[in-house]
Order: structure tokens, then C-alpha cells, then sequence
DNA sequence: ATGCACCCTGTAGCAACTACAGGGTCAAGG
DNA sequence: CCTTGACCCTGTAGTTGCTACAGGGTGCAT
């Protein structure tokens, strides 16, 4: 299969499979005789894998290391769930902060009565950080 | 006060301060005789207004539009509120999306019983997006 | 032969910084 | 007087994970 119908099955942008392949994510495929990428099965599952895991937030690194033990299935699974239990704390902690600023942002926003931008509170709020009430990153 | 103690006092990083002015978030200061940067008290309210409103999440052209209007007491307040209601939204977008992803980690991270990666549930769930239970983005 | 969809390489851009390299300034201590 | 150290300057390149060209080639149908 070409580039194109590998983008079409895995929802992946052309281009992004090309960077893949240039950071190293991918393996260089075969080409045909017009210089054309060819791909097969295990390139379409090895992007599938790629794609799933940035969908759930973990790093072009991260996904390295994941893809590594992938390819090495006598080494220890520790591994695997190291990474992806790091990466779940860090999505806790970044829903946490999120809801700090949440909170802080419906409090600024509830404020506005209208009127002119001198009189504003949001803009006011903004300016001063001592009328917030939690200390948001 | 110099940049460093700007700095300081308002938690920004030199380099920052610098990067602000370059993009025309902060006005060019005054100069010493040796071309040192010289600041006052309004180019400290105002880096604050910036530093408060980028940890609050609002990029740089919001600021960019919220100082605008905080430089005009005359204008409307509605821009403000505009701004900061559809910030407030996509925080609250972006956590409702980390929560999907958060479940969603959750639950490959508990299948992990340790054990050879060949056998790895985490890694087994990672390319196979049929084994998750919702449609993560 | 010409239009069109597809493919190629290589480079530049995005946000919002951060990190140098390579230099100047200034006050205190020996 | 000289050096050491802390500070400041400009300008450029790097970060993450793509995305968007520019400028060209390929392959098939009309």
C-alpha cells in the first residue's frame, strides 16, 4: 500500500508519517520503482500502536521506549507499565491544575456586570493576582 | 529596577521578560548609560497582568487583545468577558478530554501483572485500539 | 498531449519560551 | 591597578509534534 491509502486506514496525516519515519518512529519502507513508499501489514500495526499512544498523551519518547520493548518481548514489563503509570500521574496532575484555573476562571468571568473596560473586574482580576484565591501554577 | 530585578519580583524569567518585549507584549523600557534595561512601576503591573494571565492559560494574543482593552477604559468590557468566557470553555474542553484519556489509562495500567513483555497487556493495549472502551479523541 | 491525482525531497513555520555564544559594565577585594 | 564575579547586552538556535508549502516527478485516463 502507498502513503496515501496508509494515511486513509489510520487516520494519520501523510505527513506525519513521513516525520515519523524521519524521527526514527518508523522504519524506512521499501520503495517501488517511482521512488514511491510501499508499506504491509506490520508497518500499518507499528503506526496503529504510534498513533493510539499519542492519542492518549504520551511523548514521542515515551512511545520510543514503548515501541523498544515492543520489539523485545524476553525483556521485563516493568517497563512498560512504568511509563505508562508515570504518564497517568501526569495527567492526574494536569486535571488537577486544570481545575484549579477553572475554578479561578469562572470566579473572574462571574464578575462582569458590562460597562466600560475601566471599570472591568475581569481585567482587573488579571492585573492582580491577590484577588485570586487559590495559587494557581 | 533592572531586568533581574523585575525578574524577581514578578517570578518571570529574564529571557522571558526580553521575548516579551521582542513581540511587543511589554513596551521598550528606558536605558541606562551602559544600555541597561531601566523599568518602573507600571512595566511591573503590567508584566504581572502577563504573567497572571498566561498562568490562568490565555495565550499570548488573548493578552495581547486583554491589554489592549485594559490600555482603553473607554471600550467595551463585553471583549473581555468574550475572551475569558471562551477561555474558561476550552479549560473546561481540555479536562473533560484529559478525564476520557485519564480512564482510559487507568484502566490499560491495572491489566499489568508484571511479566515478560511479550505478554504485556499494556503494550498489547496500546496497539490495539479495539480494546479500549470509549472513543478517546 | 494534457489534465489530474498522487508521490517525492527539503525547508520553513507554529507557540511560548529557553539556552547558549560571545561580548560589555561595574563595584568590591587583594 | 587588576582581577573576579555578578550582572547586563544582542542575536541566534533549540524545544515538541507536527503542518504547510515550493518545486518537482509518476501514472493513468481522456
Amino acid at each position: 500500500m502507498k502513503i496515501g491509502e496508509l494515511a486513509r486506514v489510520t487516520g494519520a496525516n501523510i505527513e506525519t508519517i513521513r516525520y515519523y519515519e524521519r524521527i526514527g518512529l518508523l522504519p524506512e519502507p521499501q520503495r517501488t520503482a517511482a521512488n514511491y513508499r510501499s508499506y504491509g501489514e506490520a508497518h500499518r500495526s507499528r503506526l496503529a500502536f504510534v498513533r493510539h499512544s499519542r492519542d492518549l498523551g504520551f511523548t514521542i519518547e515515551e512511545i520510543r521506549s514503548l515501541l523498544d520493548l515492543s520489539d523485545h518481548p524476553e525483556r521485563d514489563c516493568g517497563e512498560a507499565d512504568r511509563i505508562a503509570t508515570g504518564h497517568l500521574e501526569q495527567v492526574e496532575a494536569k486535571i488537577a491544575q486544570l481545575e484549579v484555573l477553572r475554578d479561578e476562571l469562572a470566579r473572574i468571568v462571574g464578575r462582569c456586570r458590562g460597562g466600560l473596560a475601566g471599570d472591568c473586574r475581569v481585567i482587573e482580576a488579571l492585573g492582580n493576582h491577590r484577588m485570586c484565591e487559590s495559587h494557581h501554577a
